[in-house]
DNA sequence: TTTCTCGTAACAGTTCACGTTACGAATAGG
DNA sequence: CCTATTCGTAACGTGAACTGTTACGAGAAA
């Protein structure tokens, strides 16, 4: 259904910057990483710099560094910047206005849905990006062991 | 983004048969109430018929009603049946697994994202069809008194 | 001045949901 | 038995949206 992978790649460019701290990282690095096309990097992280959580630096040794700690970045704050549209969509087309359901049915989903994605987000606001370093550090450790 | 407005179809026809309970619905007037074509109803119906959810006739006089009560159908159970694919997606092309978090990032990440989408699914199981019903008729009174 | 990297526009390619046509199967009525 | 109606489903066209790619100007460091 949904095909937004923004988020995940958010996520992903902004754990890389936050192992490593201190030192800028191109975009090209990055895309090599995603597996992906560094102009696709640049757009997703023009967003985030616009929204203030990262800090770009152009010419020789430029690249992209964390503007602020990855434990104050939670995966909402992503979300929130990154998001376009409704996770729960409706039809682009209109409903039959003179139909009982086909006229009300809009607004009183939008509530339902609105409700839903708030539960989304709460989830999501409960954990930030330093959690997620945390666990792909424990992870590459434990795969390291067997 | 996600442009999959299949559960919105569902909710939107479950709320029609509910209203029009002891009588036989067919795809084409559902299709008029959701202005679209009958057989993107009957291909959405035919799942809901498998689930359980609907019955269905052919012939003069055949249609549409529901297998059990409206009261009984969450907006979660809807959803299980519907969804085909996760609400929050991750890149088709794998990530660079010669890379620290390229290469842990995505059984890390789903974990996140199922938590976020069960909290979802948790708020969409507190609502039925019935619901949805109600708050139907009532906005429909309220738009006449003003 | 040269080199490197971001910033962004522009366009092609791909995927996926949706719309439409078509036709067989099942059912009711005469 | 025959006809009309409706479901069930395959097949294909259409359009929108995301992704990938090229291109090029702007800014910064050596």
């Amino acid at each position: 259904m949904n095909q937004d992978t923004q988020l995940a790649i958010s996520i992903h460019i902004l754990c890389l910057l936050a192992l490593s701290e201190g030192e800028r990282t191109t975009s090209e690095r990055i895309a090599g990483s995603v597996n992906t096309n560094p102009v696709v990097i640049r757009r997703t992280l023009g967003r985030l710099r616009r929204a203030g959580f990262v800090h770009s630096q152009n010419g020789i040794g430029g690249g992209w560094t964390l503007a602020r700690p990855a434990k104050e970045i939670t995966l909402r704050a992503l979300m929130d910047v990154i998001r376009t549209s409704p996770l729960l969509a409706m039809r682009r087309e209109a409903p039959n206005p003179d139909c009982l359901v086909g006229s009300q049915i809009r607004p009183v989903l939008t509530g339902y849905y609105e409700k839903a994605e708030a539960a989304l987000l709460e989830r999501l606001g409960e954990s930030t990006v330093a959690d997620v370093v945390r666990d792909i550090v424990r992870a590459a450790r434990k795969g390291r062991r067997v």
